[in-house]
DNA sequence: GATGAATGAGCATTCATTCAT
DNA sequence: CATGAATGAATGCTCATTCAT
C-alpha cells in the first residue's frame, strides 16, 4: 500500500517458538475481536478473553504483557486482513487513474461495510492502545491515505483529475469511507448500503473529474 | 434549529426543589466534562468527579442514578450551549442559502475547533450512553442535520444549489465537520486551523452551488 | 526515650474523620500482627488481615494505600506500645546509672520475652518496609539505643562504669536484648527465661562495672 | 567441626546419576543465593532462577520439589563453603585456647563480613525452609556452637578462661559474629569494618581472659 | 534427561453504589 | 438535603508447578 517500511513493533513474549506465538496471536486476536465489538474494550474482561479465545488467562499473557496488547493486536489482525483482500482485488495494479479511484473506493466500502464494527471500534477504542502502537496504527493509516493522494496526482497529471490539493482530498476520501459506520444511525433510515455506496462514490468522483463520470448523470 | 420537540428524558431524582436539581446537574456536567475529556469515561472514577464538582459523593447520587447519567448531563449540557451559541450567531435567520450555508458551517467549525475534545468525547463514548439517553442524543444530532437540509432544499428551490440528494449531502456536511476531531491526527501536519476550515467550505460549496463561490478561484 | 522527635510519617487516607483513622488503624495493626507473627508478611493474604480486623478488604483500603503500610502500622503500634510500657515503668527517671541500667535492661528483655514473636518480626519483615518507613523505624531503634549510651556516658563520669566506647557498647546491649527471640531455639534447651535474663544481665554488667555487681558473685 | 553426624537429609529426585544430582544442585545454589540476596525469596521468581542458573524450568524441576527446596541448597551450600574455609585456615588444630578463640573469632568475623547479604538471608529467610530442612540448619548452627563451647571449656580447664557459663557464652559469642549484618546500619555510621571488628574481639575476650590480652589496652 | 508451553488458583487492589447519621 | 464511611464483587495479572514431547 505504500513503500514506506512499517516496521512491525513487537510486543514482548517469553515464549521461544516464534510460529506458536503468531498462531496464538491470531486466536486471541480473532477471539478477543468479536468480545471488544459486541461490548467494548473496558466493558470485556480478560476472563471473557480467555474463554473466548480458549486459552487459560496463564497462557494468554504468554502472548500478550498487558490487556492493552490485545486491542493492539486485533487492529493489527484487522489491518493485515484488509491489505492482503486490496492486493487480492488488483486495485494497485490499474493503470487508468479514474477506474483505479472509482474500484479502490468501492472495494473499500465493501471492506468498510463487512466490518463496519470493527471500523467503528478502532474510531472509539484507539485511544486506548499504548502510545507505541498508536503510533503504528496511525502511520499505517497514512500509508492508507497516501495511496490515495497518489491515485489522485497521478489523475492530475494526467489531465482526467481537477484538484487543488490532493493531500487535503486523500484525507477526505479516507475520511468518507467510514461515514456508514459512523453515521449509518442516520443514513440507515433511507438507503440501503448498495445505495449508500453509490452516493458515496459519485459525491467523490463528480467533485474531481474532468468529465462527468457518474453513472447516473447518463 | 428543528421544530420536532425533543421531549427531555428526565433523570430521576428524589430531590423536589426542581431548580436546584437543575443547577447542581450543570455543576456536575461541568466538572465532569473536564475529567472525561482529559481521561475518559472508564478512567475517570466517581470520587474524582465528586471531587472535581464540589459535590460529595452521597449527594452526587442524589442527582443521578448510575455513572452513565453523568455521561449523558455532559452531553446535553454541551449540545445546550452549542445550540444557543448558534442562535446568537443568527445564521439561522439568514436568507440568502448560500450565504446561509457558508456561514453555518463556518460558525459549526468553530464551534467543533472550541470543542475538538468534546466532540471527539461524543463520537468515542456515546456508546456507554443508557439506549434511552443515546436515543435523545441521537435525536438532537438529527435535528442538527434536518437544519442543514432545509437550506439545502431552500437553495435548490431557488435554483442557487445543484444537488441531486438533500438528505444525504446534509448528512454529509454534518460528518464532515467533524473532521478535524477525527482526523486531525493527520490533516494538523500540513494545514493550520483557519486553512482546514476553508479547505472544508469550499470543498462542500464548489460542490453544490450553480455559480461558483468559492473565494480561492476569484 | 529520646528528645529526638519523629515525626510520624503519615499513611495517606482519604478518610476525614482523623480520631476513626488512628482507632482503625489500632484495629487493623492488632488483627494483622497476630496473623504476620504466624504466617509472615508474605503468607498472609489481604482477606485474611479483612477478616482478622472485622473490616471489608474496601474499608480496610481506605486506611491503607498498600499492603506494605499494615507491617508499618503493626511495627509502629508496638513501639508505641512499649514506649508507654517503659514510661510507665518509671526507669526513665532512675538517678544511679547502675541501677537504671540494670532496671531497663531487666525491664526490656521483660518486654521482648513478652512479645518476642514480634521482635522476630520486626528481626525479618523489617526490609519489607517501604523506604520511607523502614527509615522512621530505623530511627525509633536509634533513639532508644541512644538512651542506653545516655545512661552508659553519666556511669562513666560519675565513676561506676569502665567502658571504651559507649556508642558501641549501646549498641551490643540493645543487640543482646534480643538474643532469646533470635537464639532462643538453642538456649531455651538448657535455661528458663528468667534465668536467661539474669545471665544476660549480669553478662553486661560485670563488663562494665566498677565495683562487681551481679546477684552471683555476692 | 562436631562429632555429632548430620545425616544429609536428601531431597527426592528422580534422576539416576547422583553426581550429576550434586552438580545441578550447586548450580542452583550459587544462582539462586544472588537473586535472593538481592530481592528475597517471596520475591525471586523461579522463571529468574531458571534463568540464572542456566536450567530450563522443568530441568530446575528434576532436581528440586518445592520452590523452598532451593533455598535449603543455598543455605547448605554456604554452610559447606564456610566450613571448608575454616578447616583451610587451620584455627581447628591451634591449641592455645586464647590463641584459637581470638583467631577463630577474627576468621568468622571475616567470613561473615564477606557474605554479610547471606548471614542476613539466613536470619531473615530461614523461617521458610521446610521443618525438616530447618533442622538440619539449626543441628550445624549448633555445632558451630559447641565448637566454642570446647575451646572456652578448654581455656578454663587450663585457667585462661574465667567464664561462669560456657555454653551462654558460646552462644552470644556466635550471636555476637552476626552485629554486623544485623546491626550494621547503625553501626556503620561510625566505625570501619576492621575497626568494629577489632572492638568485638576486645569485648569478648576482655570479658573472659584471666590476663588481660587486649592489644588496645597494652 | 531436557524442554518450555500450559495451567488456574490465587493475589492485591479498585470502585460504583448504598445508607446510617 | 448533605455527608462520607462502608460494602464486596470484580478486575487485571502472577507464578509455582506440571507434563506432553
Amino acid at each position: 500500500m505504500s513503500e514506506r517500511v512499517l516496521r512491525e513493533k513487537k510486543i514482548g513474549t517469553q515464549i521461544k517458538d516464534s510460529e506458536l506465538v503468531q498462531k496464538k496471536r491470531l486466536q486471541i486476536a480473532m477471539g478477543a475481536s468479536k468480545l471488544f465489538i459486541k461490548r467494548g474494550y473496558y466493558e470485556t474482561g480478560i476472563r471473557e478473553i480467555s474463554k473466548a479465545t480458549g486459552l487459560t488467562i496463564g497462557n494468554l499473557y504468554d502472548y500478550i504483557k498487558k490487556k492493552e496488547d490485545i486491542l493492539y493486536l486485533v487492529f493489527d489482525a484487522f489491518y493485515t486482513i484488509w491489505l492482503n483482500k486490496l492486493e487480492e482485488e488488483g486495485v494497485l495494479e490499474i493503470d487508468d487513474p479514474v477506474r483505479q479511484l472509482r474500484d479502490s473506493i468501492q472495494k473499500m466500502l465493501e471492506l468498510v461495510n463487512d466490518h463496519k464494527d470493527m471500523v467503528l471500534l478502532m474510531y472509539t477504542e484507539s485511544k486506548i492502545l499504548p502510545k507505541e502502537f498508536l503510533k503504528i496504527f496511525l502511520q499505517k493509516e497514512s500509508g492508507f491515505i497516501e495511496y490515495f493522494e497518489k491515485i489522485l496526482r497521478k489523475g492530475v497529471e494526467r489531465g482526467v483529475f481537477r484538484i487543488k490539493d490532493p493531500f487535503f482530498l486523500a484525507n477526505i476520501i479516507a475520511y468518507l469511507l467510514s461515514v456508514e459506520p459512523l453515521r449509518g444511525w442516520n443514513l440507515r433510515k433511507k438507503y440501503r448500503i448498495a445505495e449508500l455506496n453509490e452516493l458515496i462514490i459519485e459525491f467523490i468522483l463528480d467533485n474531481i473529474c474532468v468529465h462527468p463520470v457518474s453513472g447516473r448523470l447518463k
